[in-house]
DNA sequence: TTGTAAGCGTTATCAT
DNA sequence: ATGATAACGCTTACAA
């Protein structure tokens, strides 16, 4: 049916072989060359990638798991990868999890089964199952979310430190009681930048009970704004929110332009860049969450490993600068 | 170095295609189905798809392939053929191509080479070279953006009705001169909108040049905050404005809010959701562009393809809804 | 430099 | 029902 190296070698009278050669930069004298290009356009020959993989133990494409193809985080995420894998001669694939373990347990094998040369991993679950990838030899990163003791390289940001300084920045402003909306319960970065406020709150509000001003949802635009609507029916309200992730900072900022109070009527700090820039980040504290940094340096991560770097397992923890100073408010 | 079908079959105690049948639900008697579904267990073997897609000429995965990850609309596609396609037993890998037709030739390369089932395409450019996969009878199938003459089944929106309906729901609002954002010049579906809007612009403001009120920009958000700009600086300036997709919306949006002019103040009418629905959606007259639909079309349409339909090449053209009713301002 | 031939890990055919 | 065996299309020793 399709057309094979034989097809290309009996065209231009020469052997598979030296056809071979000529696709992949091999010595071959330049009159054959010509030939075997020649016949090859004539016949508009593609290469198996199938069978190059099959035979060579690999193939050049890197598969890049994310739980949510809708948060322009992970999108910026995936620029980075992509950018620093096509520069490298690699190509890159997109999985979307959509959060559920199931779906990325399929995505994960088929990544193995498909002999990719690698995989970057933003983990919908706690605790994928690696062990396909491991036993073709097939290098994982695990990116932004870590997962502790699953042997694999882990790219992320400080979590924790940056929580703090979002939260810090709000009281810095003069706010005097910053609740947290952070992610849900079972997600490693969730309790670490929940843990990030916890500390400053506690500095700022001693006495007060943190887990009053705590809340954890989905890391979602709609658990953003169910959490801001309950914060703000308390009896004592916290008068700023920082918001763990930028959807939920969405949600947050949703609710209080729904209630009339946007910033700085009440305070708003966001880790990471809200989907609509121009438009909301106004009079929102924008602590940095580098997508795209993160993606370049977990491709540089898997390219090294891919090369055969077999170091022990590394952990590469990326801090995230200051937050953006507000803009000034529009004319 | 991996583990394979003979490692399990010694194992097992049965011969290599034994193992093949238990795999594929071909009869084998229970005992050795027993013992080799042990085998493979305690082994932890994944088949390689490799070779499988290599034997059978064909693999479960879908490429969908689109200029735009961080386009809301897209993603909204990508769900949608993601959801059919893995209803279907197929899995879906995304290629962005990024709008350049360079990176959209690679991943189709690839898609080829890599025997995909079939791919969605929404192009980059006007004429994407197809032979690779038609000679390898790999079903294609257009989406948003038509292919002409390319042969292959086209899912799209009425561009040009949806247009027109827009602009013409701006009139009913009691605008009175309704400028047109739309895309770039070479891209199909931006003449066909500004085809839409300037109908019914002629029949509202008949003697007036429709070329003086129309600019045509990439679909990006910073386009549509200079043509915003340039329209308002007009001598005559529109007192509205249609945004031919929801990039170029937000960006004339952006620029309305940075010179206090949001609507009602200057009317928007804008196709597609705007990235940002909750918070923007307003006063925003927002024409329904419904990419989850466009999305599960269009994958029904290729498994139609896969499953071996060869009827001549389809357009479909889904009709959009009327303009949703602009929600309540808050309180 | 070039050709021959042996795999890569499956599945399908054909016997048994 | 099961087993041997020949493909699938490519790369790569090994020879020449």
């Amino acid at each position: 049916m399709a057309v094979t190296i034989y097809d290309v070698a009996a065209l231009a009278g020469v052997s598979p072989a030296t056809v071979s050669r000529v696709l992949n930069g091999s010595p071959v004298s330049p009159e054959k060359t010509r030939k075997v290009r020649e016949a090859a356009q004539a016949l508009r020959f593609t290469p198996s990638r199938t069978a190059r993989t099959l035979r060579k133990g690999g193939s050049d494409v890197i598969a890049l798991v994310i739980p949510d193809v809708e948060n322009v985080f992970f999108t910026a995420l995936a620029r980075g990868v992509e950018d620093r894998a096509i520069a490298a001669g690699y190509s890159v694939v997109l999985c979307n999890t959509d959060e559920r373990p199931d779906k990325e347990a399929r995505y994960l094998d088929i990544a193995a089964a498909q002999q990719v040369a690698g995989v970057v991993l933003a983990a919908a679950g706690p605790g994928p199952d690696l062990d396909a990838l491991r036993a073709r030899g097939i290098a994982v990163v695990a990116v932004d979310r870590p997962l502790p003791d699953l042997g694999v390289d882990v790219v992320r940001l400080d979590d924790a430190d940056a929580s703090g300084r979002a939260t810090e920045c709000l009281y810095g402003r003069g706010y005097t009681r910053v609740a947290c909306v952070t992610g849900f319960a079972g997600s490693p970065t969730a309790g670490l930048r929940a843990q990030g406020w916890r500390a400053v709150f506690e500095s700022w509000c001693p006495g007060l009970d943190p887990d009053v001003y705590l809340r954890e949802t989905d890391y979602r635009s709609a658990g953003g704004r169910r959490a801001a609507e309950e914060l703000l029916a308390l009896p004592e309200p916290p008068d700023a929110i920082f918001a763990a992730n930028n959807m939920t900072g969405a949600g947050v900022l949703s609710h209080l332009a729904a209630v009339g109070r946007t910033p700085p009527w009440t305070g708003l700090a966001v880790l990471g860049d809200l989907p609509w820039p121009e438009w909301e980040a106004r009079q929102v504290a924008v602590q940095p969450w580098p997508g795209r940094l993160l993606g370049v340096t977990a491709a540089e991560a898997l390219l090294g490993r891919i090369r055969g770097d077999d170091a022990p397992p590394r952990s590469v923890i990326l801090r995230s600068d200051s937050p953006a100073a507000p803009s000034p408010v529009g004319s």
